[in-house]
DNA sequence: GTGTATCTACTACATATGTGGTAAACACTA
DNA sequence: TAGTGTTTACCACATATGTAGTAGATACAC
C-alpha cells in the first residue's frame, strides 16, 4: 500500500534523515540552505507531527536532545509520489512521457537506460 | 511558468471542462461517480474560488444558471504536475523512470515510443 | 401572474499544513 | 552546585482546502 502521502516540507526532512541518517532536530534544521531556512520550532513542530503519523521516530537521547530516524524508507515514499501523479493521469504513462519529452527533461539516453532496463526484467521474467 | 497548482478535486472539475468543453456547475458535479460525489455546493464553492484564482471563468448566463469554461489548457496544468514532481526528485528524472519501470507501469512500447519521439525531435533540432 | 423547482451568493466549519513563540526542563561548564 | 545556553513540549495562529447549509433571486411551466 505504499508510504503515507508527504508534503513537500516533510519530504526535505525526510531527505536528511534518509541521506545523513539519525539526526537531531538542529542538524535537519541546519540542513536547509540558510536563505529561507525555516525556524527551529517550524521543524520541530513538523517533525512532532511525522512521530505521531509514524513517518519518523526517535532512537535515543544524546546530551539532552533527541535523535530521529526515518521510519519509511525512501523507495516507498517516492513509489507513492508517482503513484499519486499517475492516478491523476488516470494511470496512463503516455502522457507524462509526453511531457517529459517536450520540457526536454528527458533525454535518449535515460530512454535507452529505461529500455536496457526493461529488457533485463523481461529476460528475469522469462526465466 | 506554467499554469497554477491544481488540487485532486480542483483537477477533476477541470477535466470535466477539458473534455466536455463549457458545462454548468450541474453538469460538472453530475460528472462525478454517483458514489462519493460531492454536493451541489461543494462544486459550486470550489469553482468561485478557482475563478478567483483564474482556473476557469464563466462565459455566458442559461437560463438561471452559469456557464463555465477552462481558462488554463489541461496541457499546462499536467505539465506543472510534472515539473513539481520532478523538483520534488531535485530535477532527476532517472528515480522517476526507475519507480514507473519498477511498478509495472512502464512496458517496453512506451519506451520505444519514447524514443522515436525523441530521434524525430532530434534530426528537427538539427534542420 | 403565480407557484415551484433550481440556482446563486454567502456563510460556516473541520482538517492539514506551515509558521513560529514561550516557559520550563535539562545538561554541561566552571 | 550554580549559571548558562540549548532543548523540549506545548501553544497559537494564518492559510488552503474540502465539505455543505441557507436565504433569497430567478426562470419557467401553466
Amino acid at each position: 500500500m505504499a508510504g503515507p502521502k508527504l508534503t513537500k516540507l516533510e519530504l526535505k526532512i525526510m531527505d536528511t534523515l534518509w541521506t545523513r541518517g539519525e539526526s537531531s532536530i538542529r542538524e535537519i534544521q541546519e540542513a536547509f540552505p540558510e536563505k529561507g531556512r525555516p525556524a527551529y520550532t517550524t521543524i520541530q513542530t513538523t517533525m512532532y507531527r511525522m512521530e505521531a503519523k509514524n513517518i519518523l521516530r526517535r532512537v535515543r537521547k544524546v546530551g539532552n536532545f533527541h535523535v530521529f530516524e526515518a521510519a519509511i524508507s525512501r523507495d516507498a515514499a517516492q513509489r507513492r509520489l508517482i503513484d499519486d501523479l499517475l492516478a491523476l493521469f488516470g494511470g496512463r504513462t503516455q502522457p507524462v512521457m509526453a511531457h517529459l519529452i517536450e520540457s526536454g527533461k528527458l533525454t535518449l539516453d535515460d530512454v535507452k537506460e529505461a529500455e536496457k532496463t526493461l529488457r533485463k526484467l523481461e529476460r528475469k521474467d522469462k526465466a
